[in-house]
DNA sequence: TGCGATAATACTTTATCCATAATTATGAAA
DNA sequence: TTTCATAATTATGGATAAAGTATTATCGCA
């Protein structure tokens, strides 16, 4: 990313996203409550630029707002996940979809390039490159569709996704999977074929909700073991 | 609605609400600078909560915040209408396709209620009254669908829409174009028919995106004229 | 011993004040 | 006369303080 900025951005903004962070590393648990006071003094702020950002990261479905009761950390069952999970397969099949329709040479260069990347990732068994390489991909499909509103409304929910502990890919044999379907993704778009495109992306999106049920019953079965 | 509240809402999400009024009713014009002293003083009011309301305004995209500039209002461009369309009929139609795989024989006879409500109106010309009961059609749909998640982004999306200043179903012909694709819809549904009633739906936000247009084109018209 | 009421404490909420940054207007110089 | 620079004014953004409400704990009465 680019770190010169050139509209300093305000400190709720700053705030908001050093919240982010700590809540999807979990260093903010789900369903904890929030110190407002405790984290103005902690960051050396005062608590009105905190409560802004804490209405940010609410209307973002991160942390709850309970009147008078104050802010908790949003708690993400698997029935969210699973409805979640069925909307963003919808909007990201209708991204690689309009991708593969509008695509220019450049485009499709800049997508082998990109998957390169991630067969290169992949064969060196680099996680952190291939989640990497993988967002990459998905962004240069967002950038291709151009439709700044259907951008927006999957990049909010995957922050909710986030909020779920696991990583998909530290399923086993999940990187070979999703390399695999990533190669039908990429195959469909440079076939300039819009309909196989889309549904390649949903089987993607649908397999990668099976990597993370497959985590949570693992991690179940040890805790009641 | 229900006016009796059990939490008394927080002043800011009271603010923002009036706000939202305002924006919509075009009292606060697209594009115009939001005065946050003005109006707070006008509400009687401290900056403090309006700043807030205008944070929850801002990420539901009705107002556009610049750092040090300040608040405006902002704009919808024909494209992003576009855009904005052909991401809710997609949200739409996952809806009512959902909602026809689970619809119980209640559900049925409800939204057949509701449907009769939409026939009466109709036939009285009862724009208001079609308006109403068109709302609580879909609200019912996204009900029987039970994915909070989607009506979510739905609802966030139908709140930028109403940004544009027209109401489509003062275009010529509307009301009876509409109540057809009710009838299209609401008869898929009934069939347990879960690909049609999504096609359906599909085509009828289509046929609302194109009233819309149809709408905004007569007024340039109008204006160059 | 249990339940209810009252009081106290703590946290959310709102308001006021202050500082900083941006924009506009005016004056001077070219 | 036009442009550039500087100063002043205005609005945004941040901090602190005060008030109101909710929750919890303790005490008294049944």
């Amino acid at each position: 990313m680019n770190s010169s900025r050139i509209a300093p951005l305000a400190l709720y903004q700053e705030v908001a996203e050093r919240l982010r962070q700590r809540i999807f590393s979990h260093e903010l648990k789900p369903g904890t409550w929030v110190d407002e006071q405790a984290l103005a003094e902690h960051y050396g702020i005062s608590r009105t630029p905190l409560r802004e950002a804490l209405k940010v990261l609410a209307s973002e479905g991160l942390v709850t707002l309970k009147p008078r009761r104050g802010c908790y950390v949003t708690e993400i069952s698997e029935r969210d996940l699973d409805d979640i999970f069925s909307v963003i397969r919808l909007l990201e099949g209708q991204c690689a979809r309009e991708a593969a329709a509008r695509a220019t040479d450049a485009d499709r260069a800049e997508l082998e390039r990109i998957h390169a990347q991630l067969e290169a990732a992949a064969r060196k068994n680099d996680i952190n490159g291939f989640f990497e390489a993988n967002q990459a991909f998905h962004r240069a499909l967002q950038d291709i569709a151009d439709n700044r509103w259907l951008l927006q409304v999957i990049e909010d929910l995957r922050k909710v996704i986030k909020l779920s502990r696991h990583h998909s890919l530290f399923s086993e044999g999940r990187l070979e999977q999703s390399l695999s379907e990533h190669r039908a993704i990429l195959g469909a778009l440079l076939a300039r074929d819009p309909e196989r495109t889309e549904l390649s992306m949903r089987e993607h999106i649908d397999s990668g909700r099976k990597a993370l049920a497959r985590i949570a019953h693992a991690r179940s079965e040890v805790a009641s073991a």
